[in-house]
DNA sequence: TTGAAAGCGCTAACAT
DNA sequence: ATGTTAGCGCTTTCAA
């Protein structure tokens, strides 16, 4: 392996002199000539510099994190996309952990991460992964959470509660009256603000006899657990699913069961499902800005790193998309 | 920030006996005593390991990379999210990165990547990306590819070729004659092989009027993209679209175009679409062992990080899954 | 304008 | 059973 020694050999300079040009920091106290020399030969050579050893002189690893529950998932993936984008930007890569859910992986992995030295954090906590952030913070290391907030750290995300209320006064404004709750059963922030909503909005419009909350068990595929979750959801006016999941899964098993999706059915999705806009006759979702939500989190986490303190809340507005077959 | 000299000094021993011990080298060489006292110590003093010394001493990072050309492409989230997994048994951290199918931002990822000194990538080259694989190669670092072959290095995917025939001739099976090809327009190895396929089977049968190519644009949203793509598809018996993009693109725009899709008409798509099975009357899709395909990846990397030659192909079997609305 | 020297935190060969 | 020492490749302060 070449290393800058080796430059320093080669034209009988020192390797400091040799690290001051290559890292662009020689300004004018390097000679023109010399500067030339070193570009030449490390050119020459192949010379690659090596980041590792960099990192433990300076301390920074220009590595982040970002920490997904689940990358496979497609909202995620697309977080991840934009955060990317951003970091490669500013000269970040970034590693990518899945947790699961699981917030002993969370810890775990959290863990590693700042054994590796990473700059920063971007994570979205698990259930039950407070003390894991609190973690983080206390190790000094800058922490942004995106889509679940925890205390005392950046956040990034959208308003919840008041988007799922729009989602169904949008329903009831259209005549839809027996509307039921289709959900992920998973304690998590979000997927709760959206439940509570739809509760309360059901009741303040007079609707409680029809409020018909379905779960379906987290992580599982096996059909059988489905029959419940989707007995009798035919007969309803309308269904809203909480979360892309909870509809893809329920699409996916739906079939297998012998059901089929009434034409006069409303389907409500929380998360984008533009592209099943064709297949269904009146189909409406909730849209969030991710790439703004992924650009911002970055944007938050440099500035952490750059000395900020980062106790702030970032709500983005959400969209509600509406097509019915004509 | 703790170090293992600070260990050492509390305890009166050197550092190289709390090395020693914290890495669990120690076998019978300390003592019992000191060993239990080492781990006191750490934990008191809330010690953790810098892995970036560790790393500029051995000469090995414990980082892998992964190069998809988009992570927030479900295919290419489900193979990271299998290939993490794997990776965090081995004790790995895995980088992702995006190349956007652009060659450039993949070399130039590729140039980062080895100066943080990686111990291995798994790549899905872009179009053009053969000689940046090489240089991976020539680095000596291992690298193994995935969903499209490269010279001289480890593959790991499927016989588009024949998985594609097989789609034309069950829909030929089944009576439908007029069958067109929907396709990104995007010159790799996978979608060609896929297009070669439909055009040699409709010709092995007789159906060489019919066969009839559209692309899409890639990249580009817009809707006018899609009018010409998408003009008198309405009339065909099938439609068989060569990626899962290509088939959700398309179904996004069909309905702002004011298109519906006729009953009788056979959607198929290569890739994973079951969550549509039930929003369309006959649906069909390939189906790639995604999970597989990640795990055997991460272990042909593995067996090359371990000194291995690699230089094998392996090809998984794939499987059509049909429904049809009842 | 350039060089010498120290040191980041760790490991491992070699002594004791 | 434990310590000494050298050094991984780089940056940076201080001296020349």
């Amino acid at each position: 392996m070449i290393s800058m020694q080796d430059i320093a050999d080669r034209l009988g300079v020192s390797r400091s002199t040799v690290s001051l040009v290559l890292s662009g920091k020689a300004g004018s106290r390097v000679s023109e000539d010399v500067k030339k020399k070193v570009f030449e030969t490390a050119r020459e050579l192949n010379y690659h510099v090596n980041e590792v050893a960099r990192s433990l002189r300076t301390g920074s690893s220009r590595l982040i994190s970002v920490i997904v529950t689940d990358i496979s998932n497609e909202f995620f993936g697309r977080l991840t996309l934009h955060i990317q984008e951003a970091a490669k930007q500013a000269g970040y890569l970034v590693l990518t952990i899945n947790t699961n859910e699981d917030p002993r992986e969370f810890e775990e992995m959290v863990r590693v991460l700042l054994s590796k030295k990473v700059d920063g954090i971007i994570a979205v906590p698990p259930p039950g992964g407070e003390e894991t952030v609190e973690t983080i913070r206390s190790m000094g290391v800058p922490v942004v959470t995106v889509d679940r907030p925890a205390k005392d750290t950046d956040f990034v995300g959208i308003d919840n509660y008041a988007a799922s209320r729009a989602a169904i006064e949008s329903m009831i404004k259209d005549g839809f009256r027996s509307i039921s709750l289709v959900a992920l059963d998973l304690d998590i922030a979000p997927l709760n603000q959206r439940r509570d909503a739809y509760v309360d909005t059901m009741k303040a419009h007079g609707l409680d006899e029809y409020v018909d909350i379905r779960l379906i068990p987290f992580g599982k595929e096996a059909e059988t657990d489905f029959i419940e979750t989707l007995s009798g959801l035919r007969t309803v006016d309308a269904v809203y699913f909480t979360s892309r999941r909870a509809f893809t899964q329920t699409m996916a098993h739906v079939v297998w069961v012998g059901m089929s999706i009434p034409d006069s059915q409303c389907l409500f999705c929380f998360d984008d499902i533009r592209p099943y806009l064709n297949a269904l006759s009146d189909v409406r979702f909730v849209e969030q800005p991710v790439k703004e939500i992924g650009r911002k989190s970055f944007e938050l986490l440099q500035a952490q790193m750059q000395g900020a303190q980062g106790t702030g809340n970032y709500l983005y507005p959400t969209q509600i998309i509406t097509k019915r077959k004509s």
